[in-house]
DNA sequence: GTCCGCTCTTAAAACGTGACAGCACACGGA
DNA sequence: TCCGTGTGCTGTCACGTTTTAAGAGCGGAC
């Protein structure tokens, strides 16, 4: 028989109600849950019939008290609708489910004010460490948290002179990548489109485009940069607009994008007007999000190990946790090219 | 000055901590935190300055445990990858916030078991409440978090029965907007791509495309369902297949897609197979997420106030836990057509 | 001098859990 | 009969916070 409190205003059972219904100590319901092997199996078997009785659920706030600290763990977010930033997450949430910690996703939309907020929050909720693409690598709340003992992974970014674990990807080779591949399929002007200049992901994939020109032999003016106020659809296409506005003689004839949002708008603006892609103008994305390849003209991208960049994140975050030992380290994983429609040989 | 525990592993100050460094009792120093007038300026001041020096923080779980329950809500998602989601935690984010709630985003990724895993979690942190997009709405686990007190709102599903609060909006309505769209351009035979069906807005849907072609006088063979395995891309790009396999007189013209991802994926398997869109296949998407419109013919869709419908739930759920003469409703929201490219007057 | 009223501060208890020392009892061996 | 040895259970304390009733100190009114 399940007896079940009626209104539901009543508070949850705790262990002590347990232990009253039950006719044993606290103590005893305590050994139940945590050491069942000490406690006799009618004893048992009583102790688990008055929980399920009760609808017993324990209070993970108590056992964190008790404990000093919680099983949960965090990723503060920069951005939740940039598929990137969920498959990092994914990646997270699959080392975390295995380890038996819970994930605490935070999106700090990036507002530093936010990111701030949450980093509070997560001091006081005393999680065991923090995985986070900050708006800002230099902002201080950082060092705070790992200064009060909180371990902190910076995720897509890498951090210098080792304060903490980093996990990020070779930024500088992936706009190698792109740009070499454009090379290869004979183009000469290559336009470079992202921005603002602050973003050290805009910075390296432009440098790594300069190298690959200049081990091409060309000259710097081959590179042509259009800078844009925000990595989203929006800034592709006024990027494109722009594109189209110049002189014939000049225009480049492909692109290398500092995401694939700006990728994605900038195809979207040269089919709308009519300039042929990849025929009057090639286009390299980067971070092969889902929808590159399921774009109307699939999408030649720098794909990134996100999800592998999410599990070994986590994976360094519980090291520092648990493991006396702990190094910190900058892990830098490399980018790959995936070549589809909107580049092919000239 | 600073004094800073150098090692790290030393254990966060406590109010007892501070009570000691200011030398005054940790009731005056809870009053610092909770209550500041009731503490003259002089002590107020010794105390901040104590904690400054230990560099406190405050320690949620034992506020919690003391308050018996959280200051965290928690929205469970099916899907983080998908924009409509994102769209909708943010709005819960707007209100929690405003609320001074922290919110707890777990993505349960379609899985059940996961699903089930996150709400025992849930109810282990005691949180204020959950806000769910359930994988099956008829889960006795969620019956069970509402017997335990705990406020449960159910996000993008109707629930019958009134157990709980629900927002939604009008999917009939919604594919009967889609359809009619379609009619009035002069369309006369239309496929409804979607499927698995046991998802109730892919029935809804396809159910209000079949109410505007019977209001129009069509007879039921006008609706040409197509069915798929999932809503994503891939399964689009499949449907987009069959569709080319049909007999020229017997192919639709147009097609009403149970969401964006479908469409997306049709329209990408029509370009490369050169059917053009919207003259030889009128697209209709749902959702509206924004690569709808970034896409390379700009999708029309049915458009739902994703951001709302959050909002409107977490003020659900705030109302059922903070106000006793709380009453569960149903909230329906209504859809709305964004004309694009990929229809057109024939 | 006594008492009141006021402001500010304190001590103690409570929240639910987990750890630990110790108690009661049964059993086997001397 | 007594001791030693387990086994199985109990009682109590600690974790860090908030709250409440009570206390200290002090100025002013009678």
């Amino acid at each position: 028989m399940v007896l079940m409190a009626a209104g539901g205003a009543t508070r949850p059972a705790s262990v002590k109600d347990v232990a009253a219904a039950a006719g044993v100590s606290v103590g005893t319901v305590s050994n139940v849950l945590n050491r069942p092997e000490r406690v006799s199996g009618r004893t048992r078997a009583k102790v688990q019939q008055a929980m399920r009785e009760l609808g017993f659920v324990r209070n993970e706030s108590a056992r964190q008290l008790r404990a000093g600290h919680s099983r949960v763990l965090a990723y503060v977010m920069l951005d939740a609708t940039n598929p990137f930033f969920t498959d990092v997450a994914r990646g997270i949430e699959d080392v975390a489910e295995a380890a038996d910690l819970a994930v605490f996703i935070c999106n700090s939309d990036q507002r530093a004010e936010r990111e701030r907020s949450y980093l509070t929050r997560l001091k006081e909720q005393r999680v065991q460490g923090v995985l986070i693409t900050p708006v800002d690598a230099d902002d201080p709340a950082l060092d705070d948290l790992a200064r009060h003992g909180t371990p902190v992974v910076i995720v897509d970014r890498t951090v210098v002179g080792g304060r903490c674990c980093s996990v990020a990807v070779d930024d500088v080779l992936g706009g190698r990548l792109a740009a070499d591949h454009l090379l290869d399929l004979g183009h000469e002007r290559i336009a470079y489109i992202g921005g603002p200049e602050r973003i050290g992901q805009v910075r390296d994939r432009r440098e790594g485009a300069g190298h690959a020109l200049a081990s091409a032999g060309r000259p710097r003016d081959d590179l042509v940069v259009v800078e844009t106020e925000a990595l989203t659809v929006a800034e592709g296409r006024g990027a494109g607009a722009r594109i189209a506005g110049m002189a014939r003689r000049t225009r480049p004839t492909a692109a290398v994008c500092a995401n694939d949002l700006l990728a994605l708008g900038l195809l979207q603006e040269c089919v709308s007007l009519g300039i042929s892609v990849p025929d009057d103008l090639a286009i390299v994305g980067y971070d092969d999000i889902d929808f590159a390849a399921a774009a109307a003209v699939p999408l030649t991208s720098v794909r990134q190990p996100r999800r592998q960049l999410g599990r070994t994140a986590a994976e360094l975050l519980i090291d520092e946790a648990t493991n006396p030992y702990h190094r910190h380290q900058q892990v830098l994983f490399t980018p790959e090219l995936v070549a589809r429609a909107t580049t092919r040989q000239r």
